[in-house]
DNA sequence: ACAAAAGTGTTGCAAATACACCCATGA
DNA sequence: TCATGGGTGTATTTGCAACACTTTTGT
């Protein structure tokens, strides 16, 4: 860092999240309906500025988690996306905003206790094609969180923060399906994920079930990077059918 | 974003640099030494403040890549790493300083046109181990650099990056041994590397040669994915030698 | 001729796929 | 007893590490 004579100029800064779930086998995103300018009444991603000069990037993060989706941070993952700066991104001036991805599991139903005008969950593909249209640039901001969650997925245990604290193997599987957006064989899946150490444990030998045999439940094992990871399949082969 | 009857605190923003290369088959990073308070006299990474209110983030990480190492950001790989936004990372006040990785080809020599005061090339191997401390919180950045570094080459084109403008395989082979730290098989790596499409493209018949046969020359492809990956092999297995 | 580095062929093991099959339950 | 989803066995394919071997240069 070197010092000049000048006064470097103070910019303020926000933190912005970026929180998916999964909800009817579907990715979705947080989103909230601006109250005030600028882009008044648009949809943009649930955030607000550093709320004193105290207060940590995460720490701040952790409360926009809290008062605007009454999620409770310590259940969560949340990890940090990037800082997002181009100079003319919010029209009341200079503002840094410091995007972070958290993954909630399926929720019941919406967003409760909810201070902001009408937080609704959206599904990302709309956000990605551009036909949900949201405010400043959180249109990139969502595409760079999904785009982390889906690389994420290989090789870390990610896809067990979609999850209730238990869950059973196809219910993981779904996360990968809807995540990625492949099929997976179920069969095959089953095997590949008992077989990375540490990723999921079994969890009494409870059971519920729905129609069928009833599943062994799982919860989140004590691996955060797995080994080996889970590798996923590459599209099948963009054809003359692409575009 | 909420907005509410407070004024939200201004906070300076910084840019800091992480730059990678690599010099006698060990990977190094550019450290400058500080020459005014806080930390004065001791080694820190490149870096400053954001020097006016409409000065973009990556404009910003280039004209420091250019200032304080004499580098030309348009030849170089440049990234967003992350912020850094610890409270009391910086004696001066709140200070959020926002981290960008830079990939260098292993340069002529000293690091010439430098303003800061003692710029060196320091090996990433005495930083990670803490032998060489670094002020603020930058050994912490430089840890995420080289992880970050070490993560890409197996998924991007990345390591090209270290390599001049012309570069034979063995070349390529030295990077990902030095940023890995492992040993790999030229015979297998040669294969393996020209079986990624677009990875790296034959440039000229053109040869120059160190003692045996000469090798062909290769400059980096349009891929910036690589597909296959080239994995990392694991460690080998830290017994009871471990710590 | 020999050393040194580049480049090729071949083989054997291990992981991943595809899929036939068996298990446990509700209706 | 049948439909539904859970879970297992196994043959075939594919990827990859290991390593013997050939090629092309400098000295």
């Amino acid at each position: 860092m070197r010092e000049e004579p000048w006064e470097p100029p103070a910019v303020l800064v926000a933190v912005d999240l970026v929180i998916l779930t999964l909800r009817a086998s579907a990715l979705h995103v947080l989103l909230v309906q601006r109250g005030v300018e600028p882009h008044q009444g648009e949809l943009a991603l649930p955030g607000g500025f550093l709320q004193h000069s105290g207060e940590g990037l995460l720490t701040a993060a952790r409360r926009e988690l809290r008062e605007e989706a009454d999620l409770d941070a310590a259940r969560l993952h949340l990890e940090q996306l990037g800082a997002y700066g181009t100079p003319d991104r919010d029209s009341r001036g200079r503002v840094i905003s410091v995007a972070y991805l958290a993954i909630a599991p399926g929720l019941p139903e919406p967003v409760a206790g909810t201070d902001a005008v009408g937080a609704c969950w959206m599904p990302v593909d709309g956000v990605l094609a551009g036909r949900t249209r949201l405010a400043f640039d959180h249109a990139a901001i969502v595409a760079d969180g999904v785009e982390r969650a889906r690389s994420k997925l290989e090789s870390s245990a990610l896809a067990t923060a979609f999850c209730a604290e238990r869950f059973s193997i196809s219910e993981l599987q779904l996360v990968y399906e809807a995540v990625w957006g492949v099929r997976l064989d179920p069969r095959n899946f089953y095997r590949k994920v008992q077989g990375v150490r540490g990723f999921i444990a079994a969890a009494g030998s409870d059971r519920r079930t729905t129609g069928g045999r009833p599943a062994r439940l799982f919860r989140a094992g004590p691996t955060t990077v797995l080994n080996p990871p889970l590798t996923r399949p590459d599209p099948p082969q963009a054809s003359e059918e692409s575009r």
